[in-house]
DNA sequence: CCCCGGCCTTGACCGAGGTCAACCCGGCCT
DNA sequence: AGGCCGGGTTGACCTCGGTCAAGGCCGGGG
């Protein structure tokens, strides 16, 4: 929270009535006046630069979060300092639930590039929810949603080998990106190679040389931090190129 | 437990303020008139027998359940019939959250044994949400403590070595036993092979070697789906024997 | 009672990907 | 401008655990 775009921000202040992520987000389905009222629970927008955390792992609970602009990337460090990346946060996002268990984040978020966050205080959002049985069901829809996604992620962690877990991950990413009406075929990968690896459950070299391979297959233009998907049918159909499992009667 | 104890189950009927659950579950800080509304909307008890889906992939949702006895697994099936065991569901767990984000069951649940579930019909419950605040909390926290669960076991995917992640298992499953009030030192795994293999995104084989090679240890005593945990402490130390990921200042 | 079919175990082999090491490259600070 | 440093890439090697194959065990049905 420096240098010239404050204003900006602050002139967009809380109104998510005027929000382009109005229709993705936790106001979906909500209208007037209950509008006007989720609003009012919105606390501050918080801004955050690149490395700053939202959250730290085992601090006290008090507000959900949805990000506003920028990204997040969620993670938990174990005893000896290893970090496990749990995922990447894209604006309209909610972040933060698997604290409201025992009052304590399990987990940390900090932001990947200059951020802004919507923060939701969790006393307001309560006493709203009791009165919004709309906006109850949208918050739990958007948190089975984040379920739904988790599990995806366990398929992709249980069983694909390396090359299909970065395709999966670039088609993902890619999808969300096309969710927000930015293009989803020129990803700007805000995380390093090593969160990647992390999120993927593979070593920083091998993701490395998936982008050059991938690259040199003409799928992916890959330079620094920006990728561009040239070839979307043949990164769709890395996708699963996975052993048939070998079950009783396959079609395929 | 089969046979007989059918007819304790029917006697049992629906009754939350009875239930040795009480504590652990949905109903737990609910009471009197609250809690006897919450009764009300339980729908009918179902019983599974062994293999019997709860609900299927794809599948329309009407329903939340929670295990009020024996286990049940989910899992996902992708389009060439391989699986990926998702978890498994002791009693007072809640099952079915991934199917609220868009009204279809994204994964399959199936009774590992012969198993009697609480339904929630979504309808009624969230009638009852509208009116109770203390319930929506409560199962709020409920789906946070799942979520949580689930971020563990992305590290146990994302980092751990095989016999690690066996370790990990069991304790889990030993302190799950423990809340219940069960012997946590002895375990009845309902479960086959393949779906802890699976779970764990190992091969049965290596799961099978493992089971040996703690037993040899001295760590377990296995036989067929029983196992007794002889050794907690070396259990435990199994669970974090991991590489020190060389990052600054380790104290330990 | 015996046979059959899952499920589980055990052994031998092999390969995907992790590890180690060297190097490169671009941004930043003096 | 030069040097440094953190992130990224590339290559060589090795290991963990997956795969393949061959039984063993147990339970259920004829």
């Amino acid at each position: 929270m420096d240098t010239s775009t404050v204003l900006d921000l602050n002139q967009l202040r809380r109104s998510c009535a005027s929000c382009a992520l109005h229709e993705l987000c936790l106001p979906a389905g909500i209208d007037g006046e209950d509008l006007r009222r989720l609003d009012d629970t919105i606390r501050d927008k918080r801004t955050l630069d690149r490395g700053e955390p939202l959250f730290r792992q085992g601090g006290q609970f008090h507000a959900l979060y949805v990000v506003r602009s920028g990204s997040l990337r969620t993670f938990v460090e174990d005893a000896s300092g290893n970090v496990q990346v749990l995922g990447f946060h894209l604006p309209g996002e909610l972040v933060g639930v698997d604290a409201l268990a025992n009052d304590h984040h399990a987990s940390q978020a900090e932001a990947l590039e200059r951020s802004s966050i919507c923060e939701l205080p969790y006393d307001r959002l309560n006493h709203l929810l009791a009165q919004m049985p709309s906006l109850q069901r949208q918050l739990m829809r958007v948190v089975s949603r984040e379920v739904a996604a988790e599990h995806q992620h366990m398929v992709v962690m249980g069983r694909q080998p390396a090359q299909e877990r970065m395709a999966i991950f670039l088609r993902s990413l890619s999808d969300r990106y096309a969710r927000l009406h930015r293009d989803g075929g020129t990803l700007n990968l805000s995380m390093s190679r090593y969160d990647i690896a992390s999120y993927l459950g593979l070593a920083v070299e091998t993701v490395s040389r998936l982008f050059t391979r991938m690259e040199e297959a003409g799928i992916l233009e890959v330079s620094r931090k920006s990728v561009t998907i040239l070839r979307s049918d043949l990164l769709e159909e890395m996708c699963s190129s996975s052993r048939t499992s070998s079950k009783k009667g396959e079609a395929l």
